[in-house]
DNA sequence: TAATAAAATGACTATATAGTCATTTTAGAT
DNA sequence: ATCTAAAATGACTATATAGTCATTTTATTA
């Protein structure tokens, strides 16, 4: 947590600090991120930062916590509304909001990947980031398997986390196919095939022989 | 690609440089690996390591291909097989050989983890290896389609794309729960559950009544 | 206005890094 | 034994970093 010095400063300056960071993790990643270029960036003196700070990992989490507030706020309303509407639907209604928050912010966006697609980071730096997405995800889980579109007998938690990779590796196979640049209607397509991948399964259930000929009896 | 006077060393410190770069970099990852450190461990001069190597870079890629190599060796056979066994088997199978090989090589795999999970690192270092390990579960996944195990009507691309998120997942998921200590028969029973989500999907099929009534007319 | 406390400063220390290169060592050929 | 070319060396340069702290500036209170 931030000390108190840095909470007592003007907004402006705060804000200026705090975009100055985000500047420079979502140019640099977490590690090589530097202070002494932030303190530039910020225009404040490197002690400055030290009545701040305690140090950079501070200054991250600190971010990492805005950053997650800013989500709750548009997913939020999301799951108010899940209990009226298909799972499936629910899902890509959140997908849809998060992408058009991350063409908004795509510097925050690329400071949160660079998070969630690091083990060592993440342990060491998210604490309950995590864990939130998780239990984003099973509160919706659950709402679905109570109105029946997903099947009772899920592992939930696992569930959640699949759905949690699948949505960052959604950006990842984005990129790889289209480019750094994002298009609203090209990524939702893309999610699309992937919800309907994980809700459907791969397996082919072909009908046998004997269910063929029940279906022509009609 | 390493300089020739590399590959002109004595095995045995090849083989001595080889391990202080894998010391290195699974204790560190990639970007704060130093090259001083690396020259240490090694017992070479400073002055050698760039006789060797043009920089860090060209020593990790070299690492990034002995470890596709192994890898290849080991997921060779399960592919050769793959045209006689169920989809889902072969995949298991995978696996299987897959984490007995890390838990003898557990450096190289925080190596591979390190930078699968990073996507600026792999598109700068990784280059073709990506692509052959999505190359590798498109030909599970074409002759899985061949054999009747999948749907024909798969983007099989995208197909490949998702089993190896949820491969690398895997280990992370493991860890959250069991910590990082890998125990075989935990691991593939949590690799069944993943797998079999991926199969048949998350989706409630209950039969509709109308579909009910007619399974009792049997 | 004067006194005082809090905030801000940036030069400085100590340390680490990548990469260079003039010199020395080694090993193989004559 | 002598010569020669390749290999190995490590001190050195230039640069960057995190974090400190004595000093100065600012704002607030008396």
């Amino acid at each position: 947590m931030p000390r108190e010095a840095f909470f007592n400063l003007k907004t402006e300056k705060r804000e200026r600090i705090v975009d100055a960071g985000i500047d420079e993790f979502a140019e640099y990643g977490y590690q090589p991120a530097s202070i002494s270029r932030i303190v530039e960036r910020a225009d404040i003196a490197k002690g400055s930062f030290y009545h701040y700070f305690e140090d950079k990992k501070d200054l991250f989490k600190y971010i990492l916590q805005l950053l997650g507030d800013m989500k709750l706020k548009i997913l939020g309303p999301v799951l108010m509304e899940a209990g009226s509407r298909d799972f499936f639907d629910t899902v890509r209604d959140m997908y849809l909001n998060s992408i058009r928050w991350v063409l908004q912010e795509p510097k925050l966006m690329r400071i949160s990947q660079s998070v969630m697609l690091d083990r060592e980071l993440r342990n060491e730096v998210l604490e309950d980031n995590q864990q939130k997405a998780i239990n984003y995800y099973l509160s919706l889980i659950n709402i679905g398997v109570a109105r029946g579109d997903l099947r009772q007998d899920l592992d939930r938690e696992l569930t959640a986390h699949i759905l949690l990779v699948l949505q960052f590796a959604m950006v990842d196979i984005y990129y790889e196919k289209h480019g750094q640049e994002i298009e609203e209607t090209a990524f939702m397509s893309l999610a699309e095939k992937i919800l309907n991948t994980i809700a459907i399964g791969i397996r082919n259930n072909q009908p046998s022989r004997r269910e063929l000929l029940w279906t022509e009896k009609l």
